[in-house]
DNA sequence: GAAGAGTACGAACGATCGTGCTATATTGTC
DNA sequence: GACAATATAGCACGATCGTTCGTACTCTTC
């Protein structure tokens, strides 16, 4: 219960953070199956190989985990969705945005699919911090492609009348879609339609409208 | 409350039918919310007045109780969203389809949104009965939407070339998409942008492309 | 009016839940 | 090498989990 403001934090031991890490990722895994709520400290800690103890002396409590484990599955999506889109702006960026995030889903990162999807599916309507900190994360999300979006209709690769809320909503469901669906049928060809149907929604918008 | 010593409460007749009404009924709100495997017998019984023993008067196990549940879903979802919409036809109905399950979600008929968005998530990642029945009757709302377009083609109501899985894939993401930011962020706003997008995806397909 | 099926309860089971408390290695700093 | 901090395991707690059992009452059927 160290409560000084400017705490003096002494050199953690690199076999602690190792392990810490090792929980983090085990519990995103696995949440992304047993549920963020529905995965207990003592699978977790049987998955790990760490006892139960061990794990609460890393986080003093259940919240406090979950807390971490999202915080280290958004590191993961800003890595392995967002980084890479990066490098591209407006409209391309728009596109790899979701290319990128329906990769991500193909490739079966997580065995569960996208954590947040199935975070705020579980927790959407049950309040707390922890629902609130996904439910930033998804804000944080959309804003990123509203952005985009924004970029590519003063760079005149959208319609100037597009509804930029709207389109940004549309992509959004699609890749998700992809994901749910793509999880319970296991069926990758709805990868491929929800591929189809994001070049669709951005065609509409297509700046001098043709035909 | 009942818990007076000399109490003897008078065994209700013979008729379980309507304790098994309410039991389902509230299973299914309630799942809605605490997923349906995170809802647990004990706080089924504490919230419908029942004994945890007299749930497994009606259910033999929890599975049993969870494909039950599943059912009264299921006949709720077509009592409420599907049934509105059959007494239309083709590109109408496919409207109606979607503007029904709008309204549902909208309405809060169910604390959580739409039951089978929810229980596909919580159990899309975890092999069972429960989930094969989740996942056949997701199947059914898709093949119901995809007749409804194959007639709305034949009716000429849409172009020929329409690709109907990728319409259908479509319109479901943007429903479900709607339930999902509806019940996380409390704003009846994104209901309407759903609305807005189903138009939008509907109006790409229209025959003789307008303007 | 005896038998049997249906309905429901209270008590209890072993397992697991999240969470403490204590002990004990291991490590970095002096 | 002393000493504090860190990193982990062991053990036990009260609560709750899904489930079973014995009991008791009601209704139907013979």
């Amino acid at each position: 219960m160290v409560t000084s403001p400017t705490a003096v934090q002494r050199k953690t031991r690199a076999d602690g953070e190792r392990t810490r890490g090792l929980i983090l990722d085990t519990a995103v895994r696995l949440a992304t199956v047993e549920g963020l709520d529905g995965l207990s400290i003592g699978t977790l800690a049987g998955a790990t190989g760490v006892s139960k103890s061990g794990l609460y002396a890393h986080f003093g409590s259940k919240e406090q985990l979950q807390l971490a484990t999202v915080e280290t599955a958004r590191r993961m999506f800003i890595e392995q969705v967002v980084a890479p889109a990066l490098q591209t702006t407006g409209l391309d960026r728009l596109r790899a945005l979701c290319e990128s995030f329906l990769r991500y889903v193909e490739r079966r990162t997580l065995p569960g699919g996208c954590f947040f999807a199935a975070a705020a599916a579980e927790l959407g309507g049950r309040p707390g911090p922890v629902r609130e900190l996904i439910a930033a994360n998804q804000e944080d999300w959309i804003q990123l492609l509203t952005a985009a979006a924004e970029d590519a209709i003063a760079a005149g690769q959208l319609r100037r009348e597009t509804d930029v809320a709207v389109l940004v909503f549309e992509l959004n469901a699609l890749v998700v879609a992809a994901n749910t669906a793509f999880i319970l049928h296991d069926n990758p060809a709805v990868i491929d339609r929800a591929r189809a149907a994001v070049a669709r929604a951005l065609a509409v918008d297509a700046p001098d409208a043709d035909r």
